[in-house]
DNA sequence: ACGTGTAATTTATTTACATAA
DNA sequence: GTTATGTAAATAAATTACACG
């Protein structure tokens, strides 16, 4: 699942960003699955966005070119992302490729305003109306394609909030059915579960952990509540 | 609840902008319950960051300013938005203020390496290191807090999706366990339950609708539903 | 007026991860 | 290391309004 979190395209923070080029090359703690032809496409979008950035802001560039410019980074994420899952590293490029680029766009729109405000032409308060002048012809598309059901080949593919396989999520609803009187796992459980569901180690903990607080929330006595889901 | 969509944030649709002063000075088909004081507000923020906009991108600005300026619109907004629910020309202008601020507060993060860039100081290749310098000193929260509990002085509010109060809605509820043989109104009902909710006539009548088809729906009957909902 | 479809919004649930005991 | 607890992110489900035949 190739997804950049909403609040870090809005809320770019420095921190995240930090040692990308580090992780980048020496692939070091991240599991890198990856050749470094793709990291350097990556790299190589993202300084072009920046050269494309700088010049935008200071000097007069052609509409055209900004397009064909966006087109092609747009066209080398669509293959990169129908192709695989992203590491973090590789997120965190993407990250700033969004962000440069939605910039770009916005500036584009509201190039011809801020130019009208400069030379004097137009009172500020007339901008509401000349806002949208221009048209958009870009739509920069955060979430691409969701790859859970029908690629999910090697890569973990875990983000919050997807949903894991119902199919698989029943057995671990057995097992806590079963031991309801001390729902905790030991390894030889875990070892069970991890090879019935397919889930990682920490799927599974956590699968259980999370279970166990909804219990303890819960109103109602756990096997009431189990009959009352049917 | 105060919210923008977050697809308008980050794809700025220029057709929804189009007749936002129209609708703002000339309050037509949106029920604008609103002075045209506040509105000013908005207009005036607006107005504010397309200057900062204007001459953040062109030339040098202190960092000292943009912050000033920011942090005024960023107060006005929070002010603006603990009072009252927008209206839907108001969170146009508010989608457009919170582009803006997005813009200027990523420009003044990646100024720095700009200039660098510009001047050759800085070869494209190293720029994943140097881009994380500057602290990012401001957060723009997209929601604002949700007023539906504690405010909700005389305005209808009646937005798709917000919800009626529980106290209202609860006769409602009781009419139609009552009447559940036969639940169609007659006018003498909706009178009466138009007084004792002070809905209106319609939303009395979508309600019972609206319960209707749910009910046809549900899987266990009514009655069962009812009781399992305690 | 009714049933039906659907848009806009809010609320609840699921999963992952961080932190402290 | 495990656990309880808090919280972020995504998804699912529910609520309300409105359109059309």
């Amino acid at each position: 699942m190739n997804r950049i979190p909403i609040i870090s395209l809005l809320n770019p923070s420095p921190g995240d960003s930090h040692n990308i080029r580090q992780t980048l090359t020496s692939s070091s703690t991240f599991s890198l699955k990856k050749d470094t032809y793709e990291a350097d496409i990556l790299l190589k979008m993202r300084n072009e966005l920046m050269k494309l950035h700088s010049s935008i802001c200071c000097t007069n560039i052609e509409n055209g070119e900004v397009n064909f410019i966006l087109n092609k980074v747009l066209q080398g994420l669509k293959i990169l992302s129908s192709d695989q899952v992203f590491s973090k590293p590789d997120r965190v490029v993407i990250q700033n490729i969004s962000q440069l680029t939605a910039i770009i766009v916005r500036l584009v729109n509201k190039k011809e305003d801020i130019i009208n405000l400069q030379k004097g032409l137009v009172d500020p308060k007339e901008i509401p109306e000349a806002i949208s002048k221009e048209k958009c012809g870009i739509i920069f598309n955060v979430v691409t394609q969701d790859m859970m059901e029908n690629g999910r080949k090697g890569g973990s593919s875990s983000y919050k909030g997807h949903r894991l396989p119902k199919k698989h999520v029943q057995l671990l609803e057995s097992w806590y059915k079963n031991n309801i009187e001390n729902p905790y796992l030991n390894d030889t459980d875990i070892r069970i579960l991890m090879r019935e569901t397919g889930f990682s180690r920490s799927q599974v903990k956590n699968w259980v952990a999370n279970k166990r607080r909804k219990d303890k929330h819960s109103t109602i006595s756990p096997e009431l509540s189990d009959l009352l889901a049917n």
